[in-house]
Parts: C-alpha cells; sequence; structure tokens
DNA sequence: ATCCCCTCGGAGAGCGCTCTCCTCAGTGGC
DNA sequence: GCCACTGAGGAGAGCGCTCTCCGAGGGGAT
C-alpha cells in the first residue's frame, strides 16, 4: 500500500474557518457557506455583506473540506512521459488552459515512461480524489478499464501507445499523416526512401511504418527491407541509425523519420559524413517540435496539432464529467510541414 | 471571492472507506487507520492481515479526509509563465522530481507572465491548502510577505524579477555569468560588442547588462551606447533588434543576447542579410535552451542549470516544512558553453 | 493477592465544509 | 381568527480520515 505520507514537523495554525466567519458576521456557519456560493437562499444583502467580511478577514475556503463534503474535488491529474519533452509541454498547456477555464486545478506527474511508475502515479492520483485523469503516450492502456468501471474516474489517453484497448482517447492520424509525408519525398522525386523508426515497437512507429509502406506501395515503388533502420526517439539513435544506412552499397535519396528528435540526429549526422541535407539527402521528421524550425536546415515536418490534442482531451474529460457519453476515440489529422530540408534528389543518384 | 466550484451532474458512488475494511476485517477503523500507517501501536499479524484485506478490496485511502484531519496535504503548488517555455519545463521536472520523491503531489498553473492571473493561481493554491508554492519569474514577489506570516505557507521564488524584495529565492548569478560570456567574447579579440537585452525592464535583464558592462570595462573597452538593443525575450525581437545594429554606420561584431530565442532571432535575422556566424559576426545567447545545441550554428551560451535549480527550490521548500530557517537565498552559478557561434573577428573589422 | 505497567485495540471527537431538515416570522385568503 | 404558504436562516449530521483518551487483559514485582 501506499500511502501518501510525510513527517512534517510544522504544524500551522489553524486558519480561518466559516465559523469564524458566522460570529464576525454574527450569522450562522450555514448561512455564511450559503452566501459564500451565492445560494438564492440567502437574502441578498446579508450575502453581500457576509462575502465582505470574508474578504475583510481575507478568509479562504478550504477545498479540501468541501472535497469531502461534495465528493468531488474540481481537480484532474495528467501523467505524461517527462516534462522536460518539448512536445509534451504543449499538450499540458493546452490541457491546463482548458482545465483552469472550468475551474480545475491540474496535478502533474511523470511517469518516465515506465508502466510500472505511470501505474503508481494513477494511484496516488486515484488517492487524491482527482475527477479525472489524461495520460500521454499510456504505456498500459488496456489496465484503466477495471479503474474506469471499479473508481467511476473518467480516463482519457493521448495518443495511447495500446490502441483499441481504450475506450477514451486522443490520437493524431498516424497513418495518413505519414502517408502524405511520403507522399511529398515521392512527388519530389524520390525513389530510395529510408524509414527511421522506433526500436521500442510503439503503436505509433508501426502506424508511421505502415502510412509510409502505402504510399511506396500506391506509387508502385519497391518496398527495400535494408531501407528501415531503428533509433531510440532521440537524436542519438537518429545518428545510430544513420551509420547502418551510410554502409549500404547506396544511400537512399531520403528519409522519413517518426519524430522529430530522430531526424535532428540524422540531420546532425548526414553533416559529420560530409553530406548536405536536402541537396544529398531529404530529410521529414514527425511532431513539429518547436526546435523544427530553427534547425539547419529547417525541417520538413508533420506538425501534430499539441496543444490542441490536450484541449481535446481536457474537453472530452469535462463532458464525460457532466455525464456525456462522449464521443469514444478522437482523431486529429496531421498537417505536413514544408521547409528547407526536403527537395528533389540529385539527378546522378 | 472566487471559489472553486462546478456544476458536475455526475455523482460518483461511494468508494470504499476505512471502515469498510474495518468490518471486513472484523476490527475498529481506528485499527485500520494505524495499521495503514504501520503505527506500532498495532500487533504486526493484524496489521498485516489488515493491510492484506485492504489491498485486496483495491481500497485507497483518501488523501483528501487525512487533510483535513492532519491539516496537511503534501501537495505544492508550482506557478510557472508558461508550461510551453522549455526553459519552464525542465525546472518543473526537477521539482516534480524533488516533490515526488518525497511523497508530495504537484499542482501546476500557468500565469501567463501576468501578475494579476499569479495572483488569482496563488489564491487557488491556497484555497487547496497546499504546503507550499515555488513561482518561476515571480512579478509580484514582495506581494507574498503577507501571506508567509498570515497563512504560514512557505513560498520560494526561481528568479525572482524583484529580488531584495522576498526571502526564499533560488537564482541564477546574473550578473557574474553574464561578465564571463562577454569576457569570452573579448578574450576572442572583440571590440565592439552589442548587448541584446530586454524592453520590460526585468531584473535579469539588468543584472546581465551589468555584467556586459563591467567586463567592457576591465578590459579598458568604452561603452557604446549605440550598442545597446532591445528585443521581447522572443526570436521574434531578436530579429527586429537586429535590424537597429544593421543600420549603425558599423556593425558590431559580436552580439551578446540576454537570453537564447532573442539569439535565435539574431542568427536568422543575420542570415538573411547576408551575413555568417560567427565569420562577421559572433553571437552569444544565455540560457542554454535544448535548442542551441541544434540551431545552425550551435550556439554559445550560459547554461543555466534548470533542472537544479528547480531541485533546489524543492528543497528549500521542504527544509521549510520541516521548521528549518533555511538559507534565504541561493545562487547558482552559470556556465558558459562554448560553440559554433563565436570566433575571432575578421581581420578587416 | 495487590498493584503497576505495558500492550493492543475500541470509542468518539474533530478537521471545515455541504446540505437536508427545521423553525420562525410575516403574509394573504377565506 | 385560522390555516396554509413563503422566505430567510439556524441546527446538526455527515463526508473519511487522525488521534487522544480509555479500557481490557496479561504479565511481573512486591
Amino acid at each position: 500500500m501506499n500511502t501518501i505520507r510525510t513527517a512534517s514537523v510544522c504544524s500551522k495554525p489553524r486558519q480561518l474557518s466559516i465559523r469564524d466567519i458566522a460570529t464576525a458576521a454574527e450569522v450562522s456557519h450555514s448561512t455564511v457557506s450559503r452566501a459564500l456560493q451565492h445560494s438564492p437562499l440567502v437574502k441578498r444583502e446579508t450575502a453581500e455583506k457576509i462575502q465582505h467580511i470574508a474578504e475583510e478577514m481575507g478568509y479562504r475556503a478550504s477545498a479540501i473540506a468541501r472535497g469531502l463534503a461534495t465528493n468531488h474535488t474540481s481537480t484532474i491529474g495528467v501523467v505524461v512521459t517527462t516534462i522536460a519533452d518539448p512536445f509534451v509541454a504543449e499538450i499540458i498547456g493546452g490541457i491546463e488552459e482548458t482545465a483552469n477555464d472550468h475551474g480545475y486545478s491540474v496535478f502533474l506527474a511523470n511517469s518516465n515512461a515506465d508502466s510500472e511508475r505511470e501505474i503508481k502515479v494513477v494511484h496516488s492520483f486515484e488517492e487524491r480524489r482527482v475527477d479525472g485523469i489524461v495520460v500521454t503516450s499510456s504505456r498500459v492502456g488496456a489496465l484503466y478499464t477495471p479503474m474506469l468501471s471499479r473508481m467511476h474516474i473518467p480516463i482519457v489517453l493521448i495518443n495511447n501507445q495500446h490502441p483499441g484497448e481504450f475506450v477514451h482517447s486522443v490520437m493524431i492520424a498516424n497513418l495518413e499523416a505519414s502517408r502524405d509525408a511520403t507522399r511529398h519525398l515521392i512527388a519530389l522525386g524520390h525513389k530510395r526512401i529510408a524509414y527511421l523508426g522506433d526500436q521500442y515497437g510503439y503503436q505509433s512507429d508501426s502506424e508511421r511504418f505502415a502510412g509510409y509502406r502505402e504510399a511506396l506501395a500506391e506509387a508502385g515503388l519497391p518496398f527495400q527491407p535494408e531501407m528501415v533502420v531503428h533509433g531510440d526517439g532521440k537524436s542519438e539513435g537518429g545518428m545510430r541509425a544513420v551509420e547502418k544506412l551510410l554502409a549500404l552499397p547506396q544511400l537512399p535519396t531520403a528519409v522519413f523519420c517518426y519524430n522529430d528528435m530522430s531526424a535532428l540526429g540524422v540531420l546532425r549526422r548526414l553533416q559529420l559524413a560530409g553530406l548536405e541535407v536536402p541537396r544529398d539527402v531529404s530529410v521529414v521528421g514527425f511532431d513539429d517540435l518547436f526546435l523544427a524550425q530553427f534547425c539547419h536546415p529547417p525541417l520538413t515536418t508533420v506538425r501534430q496539432p499539441k496543444r490542441r490534442m490536450g484541449q481535446l482531451a481536457m474537453e472530452t474529460l469535462l463532458s464525460l464529467l457532466a455525464g456525456a457519453e462522449s464521443e469514444e476515440n478522437i482523431t486529429v489529422p496531421g498537417e505536413l510541414i514544408v521547409r528547407e530540408s526536403t527537395a528533389p534528389p540529385r539527378e546522378d543518384r
């Protein structure tokens, strides 16, 4: 059992309670409670007087006590793989904004992309009696089903890594977006296009891979298994993957990377090898991280509407909380952003 | 009065309480409470039996109820200017990690760098009865003093924009770091060094400016007011500021930017003007954002130990919570990271 | 046997709210 | 004058914990 405890030494002095306001205003505590929540059951002037006194005394209602009494806390829990990931940060931004607009506060915790830790964090959210939970890149999608039924606490997954296993989610249209990106390369005249995937077998990777293959197929281009390499989702992995491509008898003229961080590594490693992007090799990423526009050359990539996805997740949660049988799985389209890392292949290659 | 409310329709079913476990285990609720917090007042086997039953029934203690009873919640509130800022994201990472290690959960909210909103957010944290608060780039430092005494809730500021006005803070050594950065340029042989500051008059800007002047002075270089321009902290502002420098009769050979985002704009605008960095102009930033190593050319900059600063802030909070009269103001040194955006000036300039 | 202490566990108050159930005037209808 | 009704506000239980105060039983020591 993991209970939330701390050996705090300092005991704060009692804070003002509703009863203190009551005696000051010479009414009962019930009336104060009602006045403070603008109940029509209390006369206008009485309410105003009470509100005035409360304000003056610097009274802050305890959300804790209210939560206990009402059985809901106006809080939601957000679990992310890591906060430092710029991709994730924007999603959080979208969630927090929408949450705040509706009077909700958000608990933030990171799972370090570790399923065990993810579960632990969610448990701690349960103990905190959050009203809802949003999880990005969940590693354990299916495990939330019992939680939904047992605890009746709605959960929305963003870019769930095990789709089809859970009811409420917001996803990017991986297949379509990556097909579009690959089509873009094909339209430029590329025929030898490498795919840089991920080594952990995530759903997002395999869907993007499928889109890549679909585009090749519809263009009548052969699929060449040696053109598929794997990274770790970070730039280091991208660099290592390029080395495998460099060892090939014939270099691909373009590389489609399943995310921007990998693409950054690709860019760097190609430059190290004395190759110029896009003259020698074209590179496409996926995500449209903030830095994609600042790297050299600015990266052609697929934009995920990260902020919007956060908002959508929170909106789904809100309608779920309002009792709606909300839409099950929301898919948002990606958008191809063409910058300067792609160009037609050189004639001689 | 801003009370936290929502018109949630769905009323969750009652969850398991300590009493349910008590009847199942045929003991009193007090014993369950004690067993669950590993009190020595209950016999080992009884405790284990209770823990087992609780586990089996999927019981989750209510942190809400506990918070009400104990008068502390094991939560802290973090207010940031904006979550999407990569600078801030890393700080949050440091805070969250340390908090979590000590059994604290963190509430996250953003102030949009708006002082009014900052206060609102802090109020909502008060209502939630957080045990402590961390604020980054506070706009209202001094206002927290009454809060400290009235509410007895410790507050730590990170990079407070009104230093000297508040007791607990973690700050980067702006002056020293920017002096070092300027010295680096001087050592390379630069004599006409521009300073790109901020237009809002933040403390961090003026301290960095002071460091710049100090370095000039100690090298016996004249301070030239026309070499000082102002941006908005973002790349757009950096670009606009460069235009003023381009209009000068003689271009500076180096630009020291008070943050990386501005420097990115400088890089871009100089390239647009057909100038090459660092051959024609050297550029130095401040922050060492993640993307500083990926831009073109990789940016020489001052690293702020962002994650560490978050940790330090949280550690300060923890010792404050433990009743210690913790160190008042912590200053951490910046570190100059020399990359490829700086070089000796061209002979002919 | 008496007394004391020590261990284990129960009873119940209290944390600060909400909300139901009452009470008490005042008012209007007949 | 009686009753019903309405509007305003009080009393108090209850939310799910913690923790103090007790009590019961079981040894020693005297």
